[in-house]
RNA sequence: GGCGACGUGGCCGAGUGGCUUAGGCGAGGGACUGCAAAUCCCUUUCACGGCGGUUCGAAUCCGCCCGUCGCCUCCA
């Protein structure tokens, strides 16, 4: 099964070939730590987290750097603001980052490299570009000069003829073209800076990235990855100045994922239509905002709103709920009845195998997730049938044991959900401990409850049984009665 | 203004020349239950912005139009 992913430069949907397989080379840009995470960095996150995920379970032995800008206009501003400076702003919030990364299970990238600590090799990239030709000093700027690098423009596909025509570049006596872009600037009053050739300044926004990915990968890389906002100018930008110097392509492939909007506008800290992650993972279980990127296709639109969240919470409780209900299952009496083998296995299979073709195929998750929800469905149908009946064969509770495991592996290592549902799947205790750290009700005392309960309603006393209910589910206990005893779990 | 993307059933959201049902949420019906707000099952059997065209056949290809959004300035 080949890996096809779509590729910005082509603008086509292209079979995935490493240069060194198993090796795979991924860059993608960071955030700049400025301020909080929103939602529209946590998507770009959680897909190419998603994704690298998947390429390691294909078998790939992937390299990855994710960095981050910590030196630039707005950390600079911001600090100017708080009366600090600027490392401060960036030590800040690049500790908050890390929050938010653990708590929406983003992985940690191989390499985190900061823009502050490469300054010697982002140098070296500038005088060698004004070496070869295609950039120029002016007044302590250092300017890359677009016209004198034939192919700019070919990843977001526009001229620099088209470009000048849409007449909204800033206009500057240092440049010599309009469309020239900044590689060095000179430091003013204030502002920090690192020596150079040029003298005291600091770098422009795209070198950055050129500098990391030669030092932490080399010169050419299998993707480079971020949002679709990215591609002009900073990735074409980076494509000018790495390839300017190579004369290799900078990476073979280019993975943008599409914006997260609110009510069909971009999410962006200047609309102020954004949400932070804390403030999703506060509210909602980490899982329901991985849930809710992965239910969209990577390269589409993502309209966020509360109500998604609360759809996609649904779906979510769904799917645990399936796999949890083993051990419900488990406590029904088994039987000696089935002969054959259980049909789910076979099923189980062909949709893992859809599973697995969809997310080849230019990383389809929605797609996927519609194979896992099928899954789900016909193991449901087990479940039902087994209440019904109140009993279940051994085969088939041994059938959906095993499915239901294999469900949730694949959704643990590749999707990054339910990472702390137990393998055993006992869900209770995934609660319990919540409780003990969180406080709401020992759960030892639920227990008692339930017991109470259950002695009251075996003796008719639904007075006494409903009003612990209701006081459960006051406290945020909710109670679920089956034909296999009384489930709890607790509710937002 | 230039470049690009998109417009799918009540909502969200895949698909992309015919064959098989995407999937989720909601809604309706039912099962279970002492009851149930919980859980599960089934149904939601002419969905593909408009108008033309290509084709035996198009939501899927082509053209035009309408609408929405993104990039062109910092941005995941």
């Amino acid at each position: 099964m080949s890996l096809r992913i779509h590729n910005t430069l082509s603008g086509k949907v292209e079979e995935f070939v490493p240069i060194n397989p198993p090796r795979v080379l991924i860059y993608t840009c960071g955030v700049t730590v400025y301020d909080e995470s929103h939602v529209g960095h946590g998507r770009s996150l959680v897909v190419f987290d998603t994704f690298r995920r998947f390429l390691e379970h294909l078998g790939y032995q992937v390299k990855f750097v994710r960095n981050f800008t910590d030196v630039d206009d707005k950390i600079i501003n911001r600090a100017g603001k708080e009366c600090t400076d600027f490392m401060t702003i960036a030590n800040r919030y690049i500790a908050h980052y890390y929050e938010d990364m653990e708590a929406i299970r983003v992985k940690p990238a191989d390499v985190e490299p900061r823009v502050t600590e490469h300054m010697q090799e982002i140098i070296e990239i500038i005088q060698k570009l004004v070496e070869i030709g295609v950039a120029y000093e002016s007044e302590g700027d250092v300017y890359f000069s677009v016209k004198a690098f034939k192919d700019y423009g070919k990843l977001s596909k526009r001229s620099v003829e088209e470009m000048e025509a849409g007449a909204r570049v800033e206009p500057s006596e240092k440049k010599r073209d309009p469309m020239d872009f900044a590689l060095w600037k000179s430091a003013k009053a204030g502002e920090p800076w690192w020596d150079s050739p040029w003298g005291k300044g600091r770098p422009g926004w795209h070198t950055e990235c050129v500098a990391m990915a030669f030092k932490h990968l080399g010169e050419t890389i299998d993707i480079h990855g971020g949002g679709l906002d990215l591609v002009f100018p900073h990735h074409e930008n980076e494509i000018a100045q790495a390839e300017a110097i190579t004369g290799k392509p900078f990476a073979r492939y280019w993975m943008h994922n599409g914006l997260v909007t609110v009510g069909g506008q971009k999410m962006s800290k200047s609309l102020g239509n954004y949400v932070t992650l804390k403030e999703i993972y506060t509210k909602y279980h980490p899982d329901i905002l991985r849930l809710l990127v992965l239910f969209t296709h990577y390269r589409s639109p993502l309209d966020f709103s509360w109500e998604k969240m609360e759809e996609t919470q649904r779906a979510y409780e769904r799917l645990k709920d399936t796999i949890t209900n083993i051990e419900l299952l488990k406590k029904l009496s088994v039987v000696e009845e089935m002969r054959e083998t259980p049909s789910i296995y076979a099923r189980a299979k062909e949709l893992e195998e859809s599973f697995f073709a969809s997310l080849s195929d230019d990383f389809n998750t929605p797609e996927a997730l519609s194979h896992v929800f099928t899954l789900v469905g016909e193991l449901n149908k087990i479940k039902n049938r087994a209440f019904e009946e109140k009993k279940i064969d051994r085969r088939e509770l041994e059938a959906y044991e095993e499915v239901a495991k294999s469900l949730l592996d694949n959704l643990k290592k590749i999707f990054g959900l339910m990472e702390d549902l137990y393998p055993e799947c006992e869900v209770e205790r995934v609660v319990r401990k919540e409780l003990e750290a969180g406080q709401v009700l020992d759960s030892k005392l639920v227990d008692i409850l339930i017991e109470v309960r259950s002695l009251a309603r075996q003796n008719k006393q639904y007075q006494i049984a409903d009003l612990i209910r209701d006081r459960l589910t006051e406290a945020g206990i909710e109670l679920e009665d089956t034909p296999a005893g009384t489930k709890w779990k607790k509710v937002r």
